[in-house]
This record gives structure tokens, sequence and C-alpha cells, in this order.
DNA sequence: TATGAATGAGGGTTCATTCAT
DNA sequence: CATGAATGAACCCTCATTCAT
């Protein structure tokens, strides 16, 4: 006889995508195995395949709908903001929000990214938002509240401290540096105009 | 019949080592297996045993000596730097400079960096890279050339926005940061009394 | 794809513990290889790992099985007997029967006697059925069928004749000795009392 | 430069043929590793193919000089009996005195009794041992001192006896029976007429 | 003779994936 | 939808054997 766990599909689907989430997190893409992730999920082996057409598959599902979210949320709030310099603290501020709240994400993107499985996704996010990024620049060296620079690059390094510091932050498991700090790194360190401290 | 490929034992362990530099940047530690290490290195299976006992050897093999260089390398430039603000551009230029020659070993830490595997040798890395920080940062605000601040988090800081160019260094494939824009971020925007700029 | 056989999971343990049998008997321990098993088993190599978790347990699981059994019912045959020398003919009659039943066991046992494997299961064996002999003997002293003697070197000596015996007919491949011929050789040599001869 | 150990062809073989012994002895044959004996041996790996063609072979020429001279000890010292008697109990003694000298040769064969390995040696070995036993019970019935019986089956019941005996004095690692005490039970038990106890 | 680095088949074991139930 | 026994390729590692030195 076949006990049968009474779940919504959607439900299922969410459960195993968190199981998975915390496996993949503690040991990696290749370190997980599919059989830790199902008994995580309080599921089947079998059931793990309803779901997900394969092990890659369900890597890939768990990353493109974080990212997601954070592309779409960022965006909505930095288009809704005030001033460049605005926008550029809600990025900032954004960014390591999600850094936390993806704490385990970002442990499974330290280890693959750069990687083959789902290098495009990520390729795209770093497009994303520094597309976001070099738009902020811009408008803020129009409006005279940045000093010039290549805005492309600036983003760049941005993206690339963030990175740093999201790793660190879930690396070493807990925040050492405030929203407060980071973004006098950045902002006076790099953008803003030095006369303007005179 | 066996095939056997003459070489002088130390010239062996450096190809394996190479070659696994190479694997292991490219495919993680678990994703990595001996079979492409040995292949890599021109030798066979057994061969990388005669050397390494075991993958979990070979690998912390790889990062330790590697470490240990750049540690003590640093330490003693650090030293025969003529002022604070000297070794901290020291410092700095040479992490970047062992980022670049290092491009595989970031990866491979990118992948296990926080894991089990090695855990030990990179902490106390990271420590040590610290302690050495710290002590710039005091000398320099005893000098008066630095502004007074949290060294220690300041030093995790830097540590972290190092950690996050490196590994964007290494995962985008080219340096998209000069030396003099990475001091300036860190030297400007971080430590430096804003007060001398007036 | 994968080909499943359908069978019970009772069954296939069954049929692994079969096959594991031929093989570790035939080709010892060490020699013997979880391919062959399964193969003789008609199962896959993976499929022996569902049913134990190593080489070693399923080894152990083998000779503790038969040996349990076989204690368990000499200890009952024994205590059910009308006399000790009807108990010892039983003990002897019993352990030559489990040794032309559990041939291959005992084939195992040779290979693998006094060594690390299963050692402590094997001397608890050896133990407990001299401990069954002991008792026998006293008994039979005190009722005066018996002569006196060490009663535990005796037993000793019986088990190591057992050995012998039940060896060279596992090795030879056929009973060359009768129950008859053997309870003679114990019973009349060793232990009744010569005068009852006259 | 290469370090050579100046000996004696036959030393050397002598220490490799005793390192063997020692590692197979408490391994098995499958279970022992070419590189422990020459390390056992005090010699490099390939020295030991300079006197032994393969692993099998090592083995081989371990058995058969410790079987060959038994053999030719035990004729001889029959031969030199002065009575039918005496033969057997020479036999027995002399079967005793090299189970306790060749205690690890002992153990090898426990292992590998009646195995491929060797399987023609032991073979020749029993027969021999069998026929010297025949011989010397069909003088002592045509002599009158022993009872008539199928020589030939009471032969292979002594040597089976003697084969447990001998195994569990090398498996106990002592020796749990006197000579004495053995030829009374062959010789009382088995062979002697019961009238002569009259 | 002697060495020991090198080889590679083969061993134990894992695990993504399938599919009869 | 759900299960989990079954599969087998592929992993890490060992070791008998070879051969250039």
């Amino acid at each position: 006889m076949v006990q049968v766990n009474r779940r919504s599909g959607v439900e299922t689907k969410g459960q195993i995508l968190e199981a998975a989430m915390k496996v993949f997190s503690t040991h990696g893409y290749a370190g997980a195995n599919i059989r830790a992730i199902a008994r995580a999920a309080g599921i089947s082996i079998g059931g793990v395949y309803l779901y997900f057409r394969n092990k890659e598959e369900l890597y890939l599902n768990l990353i493109k709908d974080r990212i997601e979210e954070q592309v779409l949320t960022t965006k909505e709030a930095v288009a809704s903001a005030g001033s460049p310099e605005d926008g550029l603290r809600t990025f900032l501020s954004l960014h390591l929000q999600y850094g936390i709240k993806n704490k385990e994400l970002i442990l499974i993107n330290i280890r693959e990214h750069g990687f083959a499985l789902g290098r495009e996704i990520k390729r795209k996010f770093l497009r994303s938002q520094i597309k976001l990024l070099v738009n902020i620049l811009n408008e803020g060296i129009t409006d005279g509240v940045f000093r010039k620079c290549d805005t492309e690059e600036a983003s760049r390094i941005i993206m690339a401290t963030l990175r740093g510091i999201v790793f660190s932050m879930a690396l070493d498991g807990k925040s050492f540096i405030t929203e407060k700090g980071l973004e006098e790194l950045i902002i006076r360190g790099l953008l803003r105009k030095v006369l303007s401290y005179l």
C-alpha cells in the first residue's frame, strides 16, 4: 500500500525548493544529493522528479526565482527614488538586505558562481544590476551630485565590492558592516565630488 | 605492459599540482575527479596517489603552499614599507597581484570558502591578513594620517572588499580595476582624514 | 533506461545472502567482490547496498544468522536430552549436521577464522559451545558415566576435533565419516570409563 | 644513485620468504600486499620480483618448502621407528611439532585451504600423509596390535582430527593439548584392540 | 642485482534517475 | 500524485606488476 501525502502541488514544490536551498547551501551543488533533499522536504525521491526534471533544473529553478524577485524589486524601488543619491542608497541597501535574506542562496552562488551551471542566469542578473547602476550614476553626474567617471567601470567596481561584502556576511554568519558604513564607503570614496566636502 | 614516463619526482608533483589547480578551479572540489587531474597532468591515476595520499590532501596541499607564500611575502613587504600609508598601498597592491597570479586558486577558494575542507587554513589566512591590516591602521591613526575608526572592523571591510574585487576579477577573467583605482577607493573612502582635503 | 526486476524486499535480501554465501565461500572475504555477489544474486551493484551498508556488514550478517540458529537449536536439543551420554551424542550429531548444512559457511569460517572480521562472533560461538560441552561432561562425570577429566580441556579438544572433521568434510566435499564413527571416537577414546568395556 | 644492499641471493630470498610468511599469515593471501612484504623484508618492491615471478609463485614457494620438509622428515622418522605403534606415535608427535613450528604456515593454510591457490600441493601433502598412515595401520593390523578397520578411512579421520587440533592451536595461540593426550585419543579411541586393555 | 616511480585494471561505494506499483 | 526499490555509470582508491635507471 502506498502512503500518499496529500498536498497541493504548489505547496510540495515549495517544500522541495526550501529543502534544496538548505542542502545546496550546505554542501554545494555537486556535494548535495537528491535523497537528502527529498528527506529534508519530507517527500520521496521520486516525488522530487515529479516537480523538477532533474537536479540541474531544481538548482536553476532555485536561483531563478530569487534572482528575479531581487531584480524586480530593486528596479521598482530605484525607479521610485527621489534622487540619484537616494536611488544609489536604495540600491545598496536592498542589495545588502537581499544578501542577508538569501544568505543560503549566496552560499550556493559562492560555490557555483562563474561556472557552467546557471552561468547565464547569473550573468544576466549582473548585467541588469550594472545597467541599473549606470543609469543612476549617469543621472547623478548630469545632476552634478556625482563626480565624472567611467560609469560602467564604477558600476562594476560597486558590484564587485558588494559581492565581497555579501559573501563575507554569508560566510562569517553575521553582518559586520552597517548599511550606513557601506553607503559611506561607496558614496564618499568613489563618487561624491570631493569638492563638496569643502 | 607498463609504459613508464620517466620524470623526476619533484617535476611530477609539480605537474600534478598544476593540473589539480586547473581541474579544481574549473569544477570545484566535489566536481573535480582524480582521473581528470591525472589526465591533465599526463600521469596515471595511481601516479597521483604516489605523491598525495588522497584527493583531500592534494587539495589542501594546493591551497596551503600558495597561501603561505602570500602571507609571508605580504608580511615582509609591509614590514619594509616607509609609512602606514605606503604599507597599506603595498598590502592592497600585493593582494591584487596575488589575486591575478592565483586566479585559479581564487576560483577554487570561491567554491570552497567557508566549507569544511581547508576551512582552517583559510581562516588562518584571513586572520593573519586582518591582523596585518589592523597594525597598519593603528600606526596610521597614531601618526595622524588615518582618521580614527574601529580598526578591526575597518580591516574586515577592507578584506571583504578585496574579496569581492578579486573574486570578480577571477570570475570575469580580466582585470577591470586598476591598482590605483582600488587604492583610491579604500584610502579616500574609508581612511584618510577628510579634513586633510581642505 | 532502468530495468527494474520487481521483488519483495525480503526476497531480494535472501537472494543476496545466498549469493554472498556462494561467493564468499569460494573466494574468501578479501577475494570476494561485490560485483560477483550482485551478479550471482541477479541484482545490480547498487541493489546490494540497499540491504547492506557495506561488504563487511553483509559478511557479518551472513555468519551471524547461521551461527545464532546453530547455537539456539543445539542448546535446546541438548537440554531435552535424556542423559549426559545422549546429550553428548546429540551435540556431536547436530554439529556434524550443521557442518554439512552450512558447508559454505564453514568454508568461509575456515578462511576467516581467527581474523579480525567477525572474530568476536566466532569467539562467542566457540565459548557457548564449550560451555555447553562442559556442562554435559560434568553431569556425566557426576553420574559416573564419564571418567574424570579436566572438562574444560576435554571440551576444547572435542571442539578442535570437530573443527577438523567439519573442515575436512567441507573441503573434501563429501562426508567421509559417519556420525556413528565420530561418536565412537569421541566417546570411547576420550570419555567413557575404560572399565565399562570389561 | 642507487643504494645497493649487498647480500647473497640465497640470503635475500630467505628474507623475502620470512617476511611473506609474516604478512600472509596476518592478512591472508588476498589481503596481503607485495609492498608490505617488501618492506618487511627490507627490500624494494622490484627486488621481490627478482626472486619470485609473481605473488602466486611466492606464496606457492612458501608452502612448498615447508611441506616438503615435513613430508620428508616424517617419512624418515616413521621408517626408522621400531614398531607400528611407535611409528604412529612418531607420526602424531611430528605433526603436532610441525604444527607448532609452522604456526604461521598453518594460519595461511587455514585461509587458503581447499581453494584454487596451491590446492594441488596441499592435496599431495594430504595424500602422502594418508598413505604413510595407511601403511602404519596395515602393518599394525598385520602385527595384531591394531584392531581391524578400513585403514583408508581411519587415516582420513586421523588427518581430519589432526587438522582440527593444529588449526585450533594456531588460532588460539597456545598448545592446549599435550602430545600424550592426543596419542591417547587417537590410539585408544580409534585403533588399539580394546581387548588388549584386559 | 637493486630500485621505486609509474601503470591501470579492478575493487568498494555513491547517487542521479527510472518506473512498476 | 506519490513511492522507493532498482539500476549502473562513475567516483575514489589500491596494488600486482613493469622497467628505465
